[in-house]
DNA sequence: GCGGATATGGGCATTACGTCA
DNA sequence: TATGACGTAATGCCCATATCC
């Protein structure tokens, strides 16, 4: 059976349009597309006697008048010393792998018939762009992801900046209550007094010490993933709500301790806030199988 | 049905060459 | 003119898959 989309030419232009996701103009296409019936590319090497695709000689490229000059017949496709495709065949070839990247026996074959060049030489172009387009999608992926690891840290910053001016209005309403209640009764044993603290504190009778600690707070960012200091934090602000802490939640992300320390306080992120991202655009926590992709695979 | 030999094609690293500043 | 950087065509190797016997 053979496959019509590679029969002749005028096909082609339905080859080039059944993907929908591509710019596809006809007359783009046609002005592309050489028919059977044009000698343009029916040399019988790869571009020796090569006319573009208007039809137009291409007496100017360096390459034929070498050739021409030195009287090189050599017809040989092995021969024949390497040199770049025409802007017009690299155009064609270009449309055709916005089609499809992969490339079947028959369209190989009706590519290499239509462009005058090897099969191989069509293969080899064809292995070499999915290469090319491997490179700059990682390229545009890594800076998708990076410029997602800014934004988050961004976030995380100004959150630490207001976790601190919240404990630190807590510090002073503690204080005040403490010092009201100095006031009000005679001084008590410390250890009877602290259960009779407000109540900002459940578990952690300690919390003034806690943040006299956390004061300097490039220290206290060090230590943000401290579960502890977390703990004291959530409680005091009273904003369990908020903090629900799941480890498992990271456990995706174990090699980068930094992401890992900077995500902690804000487990709901990935899930909550990101899903207006578009695809590719922030794969923390997410395996880059199961993001949605308009890219093909490589 | 199973297993080995062979062919084919893609991925990848690398080389070779052309172009340009 | 020489040179280094860069882009790209081409090569070689490896692996997966399909087909044949």
């Amino acid at each position: 059976m053979e496959d019509p989309r590679v029969r002749d030419g005028s096909n082609m232009n339905n080859v080039l349009c059944k993907n929908e996701r591509f710019f596809c103009s006809s007359e783009v296409l046609d002005s592309l597309w050489i028919t059977n019936s044009s000698p343009s590319f029916h040399g019988s090497t790869s571009m020796v006697n090569f006319e573009n695709v208007q039809g137009v000689k291409n007496t100017e490229r360096s390459f034929f008048t070498e050739i021409d000059k030195k009287g090189n017949g050599n017809d040989d496709y092995q021969s024949e010393k390497k040199r770049r495709l025409p802007p017009d065949q690299v155009l064609f070839l270009e449309r055709s792998f916005e089609v499809e990247n992969k490339l079947e026996p028959e369209r190989k074959l009706q590519l290499a018939k239509e462009l005058g060049l090897q099969p191989r030489q069509v293969a080899i172009w064809f292995q070499n762009r999915r290469a090319r387009y491997k490179t700059k999608h990682l390229e545009k992926e890594y800076d998708s992801l990076k410029e997602s690891y800014d934004k988050l840290k961004a976030d995380y910053d100004s959150q630490f900046k207001d976790n601190e001016k919240l404990k630190n209005e807590v510090r002073l309403l503690t204080e005040k209550l403490l010092s009201r209640d100095k006031g009000k009764r005679k001084p008590e044993p410390l250890d009877n007094a602290e259960p009779k603290k407000p109540n900002l504190s459940h578990d952690s009778p300690n919390i003034p010490e806690g943040f006299s600690k956390q004061e300097d707070a490039s220290s206290a960012k060090s230590d943000v993933s401290d579960s502890d200091n977390n703990s004291t934090l959530v409680e005091l602000a009273d904003s369990s709500q908020v903090h629900e802490q799941d480890p498992s939640d990271f456990s995706q992300d174990e090699d980068d301790s930094l992401s890992k320390s900077l995500l902690l306080p804000f487990p709901k992120l990935e899930a909550e806030c990101y899903d207006d991202l578009q695809p590719n655009s922030c794969n923390l926590g997410f395996p880059v199988e199961a993001q949605g992709t308009c890219f093909w695979p490589y």
